[in-house]
Order: C-alpha cells, then structure tokens, then sequence
RNA sequence: GGGCGGUUACCCAAGUGGCCAAAGGGGACUGACUGUAAAUCAGUUGGCAGCAGCCUUCGGAGGUUCAAAUCCUUCACCGCCCA
C-alpha cells in the first residue's frame, strides 16, 4: 500500500498478513470492513496534513468498505501528546463543537459523504465510568509510556509529563474498540496510540484487535518539520486554486517526492518514474514540481481550475507579468503612501509600511515607491504592488 | 506541606540600577541571486512621528529611587528536589 510506514519490516509484514486475513474473513461473513481514522478538532481548517489520511478512507471506500471519519471531540480535550514534545493546551467545548462541524464539511471533499459514518468520540467517552477507566489502565504499565519517544524526551528533560496525557492513548483505544474497527489508519506517530493501546484494549474486551494502517508524515512548507496549523507550515485544504498550487511550488525540493506519494493519485511506478529522471537530470525539479502542484489542485480543483493555476503561476512569477485578477481598490482623497498601506490592510502598521517603502518593496505600475509621504493619487488605474504577491488596482473614488 | 529555581518581544534566550525598545539565535518580512526550491549576501522585525524626539513593553499589582527588565513587598503561574 502506498505511503504506509512502518519503521519495521517485521511490523508491516505483519500487518499486512493480517490485513490479508481480515479482508478473507469479513467476505467469508460477508461484510465490508470497518475503517476508521480520527482527527482531533483543534483548529478550525484542514490542511494537506489531514489528506493523507483521508485520501487512504477514500481508497477504502472506493473498495467498497465502511469508512468512519471520527471527530475527537472527546479526545481534543486532552489534547493528544503523540506529535508534540510539549504539552497542548485543552480546549474549550464550543470551540471544539465548531471545530468539528467544519471539519466534517471540509472533509467531503475528498470523503464520499454517502459511504461515510461521522461520528464524535464524546458518545462512549462521556460515558464511561471511573471504574472502568481504571480497569482499562490495568493494561498498562507507566513504563510502555515512559519508553514511547516523545515522552521519553520530555522525561529526560525533566519536563513534565502529566498524568490525563496518558489517558490519551487509552481514549483511543477505546475508540477503536467502541467503533468495532477492522483497520485504524494514521500517521506513524500513532503507532503507539494505535497498535498498543488499540490493540489492547480490544484484546481486553474480547473483540479482533484493529490492524493498523501507518502512513507517513507529510512535512510542512519548511519541508521538515510536520505540517501543522500551530507551526505555521501547513497550506489550507481551502485555499484557493491559485494559492494552492503556489504554496505548492514554495516547498523545498528535499520534500517533494514525500508530497508525491502522500498526496498525489499517481501510480507508485509513475512516482519512481519522476525520481528517476530528476536524478538523471532529464526533468528539471522545478518542472517536476509543478506537476506536482498542478495534481494536488486538480484533485481538489478539479483539471481546468488547474491549468489555469499554472497558467497564472507562470504569468505572474515566472514572467513577472500582472495577474489576471487584481482587486480594486477605491482611493479617496490623496494620502499619504504610508498611511494609504497600513490602513487598507496592505501593511500591518505605519510604520511597517514606511519599513517595506524603504526596503523597495512597493512599487506602483512596476516603479519602485521610495517616498512614504508622497500622496496616492492615481492617474489611469495603476497597478500597486506590495512584496512579491500582493497585488491592487487603485481606482479613485469620486 | 517544606526547600530551591524560574516567568523577557512570534519562539528560544542574554541582560541583575542609568550607555535597554532591550545582546545573540531561530522564524518572519523586504531586496539581490534563482526554479515563489536549497544555499548565499544585504537589510528590517513594538507603536506614533515634521526622523528631533515622544509613547507603550520585560508574569500581575504596589513600593524604593532623580532613574528599574534589573532592588523591595505582594499575588498568580510553572519547574526541580525532599515529604
């Protein structure tokens, strides 16, 4: 399966074995499987991140499985520890509640709303009594925690690791148990979450432990680090074409081929392919990403939103020409270039404004702006343009 | 419950009475180069401003002093160790 990740062979043999056997067994009973990933309702957008899995429930799905997008409004109260070293703050109820609620909407643009259960983990989780919390935890030894590694990291540093980050794992477990999954799909930080706690707890209960399907993590824009909200390196699931396929091309090359095989529809043969011609030099990385950017769009855009992308992508930042769409905007009066920036939002203060006129970075119909006194008050509808991608007609008003 | 240490700008972190809008690093932004990649170089990174200055900021409140991020009191939060 592509994109998975296990970091063991042994593991992945085994779960693929297994996975072999269940689908045997669940046609043998005649049912489709049950697949199931959970998302944690801290932000209110979903990212590229988020896909990654989605697009493997869609792959299910297309299979003819049953599909649980789960929303862990439950769970984001804890605040689940796997991907951080540092504690997450909890959230507040409605803000979850909200959370949720978008997030299920966004994610029907990949998920097949008719063959998706939504479901929200505060169902069972709220119910559950002290005792059998405490019954579920006798599975579990502080030592298979304190040995997973970002709490070891945390442990080490001496920084503190407290108790409920512990009942995460086991919340989860739960999950997996009270939705009687076949498969639990997620990044390889939920290894633990998913094969140890998952898998106990449902031994515990008696049910088929779930097979776990890992997939890899997808780096944010700095082409590193994990794409998330909080980092600042993620690119907005609702962005809009044009934006998307330009957050696109910003990422570092050194991540590209991740982005190629979580991301895209492309045949792993097709993606070797790729590599291997940007090894020999026959495809230039540049061109190779902007195939890239241009699937991702398609699949969220759809083919003609995309050529358009790459068509605007080229005019605007390859040729350095105008875009096609530039908002307007209404002068009144003359003000003054500075004060003109920083009230239309175009700068986040004056003095921001004065600072980017400085730098040259505002030009008007391609002159650079060098005075942050000079009265805007324009002739013919120029074209104002502030850094590299903000763009304004100036019209003035009567 | 006791002892010790900490809380500085977006993040990390220096600063222990004036030379502090506050070192350094990261990030971000602008410009050059370029493939909106990486690397590199130059610059900027509290607000207002006639650019001389003025105002707000170093966990909160109060105080000492001509003068405090720095000293004192108190409150809150956090960490470590002991119980």
């Amino acid at each position: 399966m592509q994109g998975t990740e296990y970091g063991d062979r042994a593991l992945q043999e085994a779960m693929t074995a297994e996975l072999r056997e269940r689908l045997i067994l669940a046609r043998k009973e005649g049912r489709p499987l049950r697949v199931y990933c959970g998302y944690d309702p801290t932000s209110s957008d979903l990212h590229l991140g988020h896909t990654v899995t989605m697009r493997k429930l869609r792959q299910f799905q297309e299979l003819g499985h049953t599909t649980i997008f789960l929303i862990g409004d439950y769970t984001a109260r804890v605040g689940d520890p796997s991907d951080k070293n540092a504690l997450r703050p909890q959230l507040l109820e409605e803000r979850i509640r909200e959370n949720g609620r978008t997030y299920a909407e966004q994610a029907f643009r990949i998920l097949d709303r008719g063959k998706t259960e939504v479901r929200y983990n505060s169902e069972w989780l709220s119910k559950l009594s002290f005792a059998e919390l405490i019954r579920l935890g006798s599975n579990f030894t502080i030592q298979q925690f304190t040995t997973r590694e970002n709490f070891r990291l945390r442990w080490d540093r001496g920084d503190a690791i407290y108790l409920h980050e512990f009942f995460y794992s086991i919340m989860q477990g739960y999950d997996a148990y009270s939705l009687q999954a076949d498969v639990q799909v997620g990044g390889t930080e939920q290894l633990f979450n998913i094969l140890t706690a998952g898998r106990k707890i449902m031994e515990y209960y008696g049910v088929r432990p779930n097979i776990g399907v890992l997939l890899g993590i997808l780096p944010g824009t700095d082409g590193v680090i994990r794409m998330s909200k909080s980092l600042g390196n993620h690119i907005p699931l609702m962005s809009t074409a044009d934006d998307l396929y330009g957050k696109v091309m910003s990422v570092p090359d050194a991540a590209m081929m991740t982005y190629y095989r979580l991301l895209t529809r492309f045949p792993p043969a097709q993606i070797a392919a790729v590599e291997r011609s940007m090894q020999s030099g026959t495809l230039h990385p540049r061109d190779a990403k902007m195939q890239l950017a241009r699937e991702i769009v398609a699949i969220y855009h759809g083919t003609e939103q995309a050529a358009s992308a790459e068509e605007q992508f080229r005019r605007v930042f390859q040729r350095e020409e105008l875009p096609e769409d530039i908002p307007v905007l209404e002068v009144k009066g003359a003000p003054k270039l500075a004060d003109f920036l920083a009230e239309n939002g175009l700068a986040k203060s004056r003095s921001d404004a004065r600072r980017l006129i400085e730098q040259g970075g505002v030009r008007l119909d391609g002159v650079t702006l060098k005075n942050p006194a000079a009265p805007v008050s324009p002739q013919d509808e120029p074209v104002l343009q502030v850094g590299k991608r903000r763009f304004v007609r100036l019209k003035k008003s009567i």
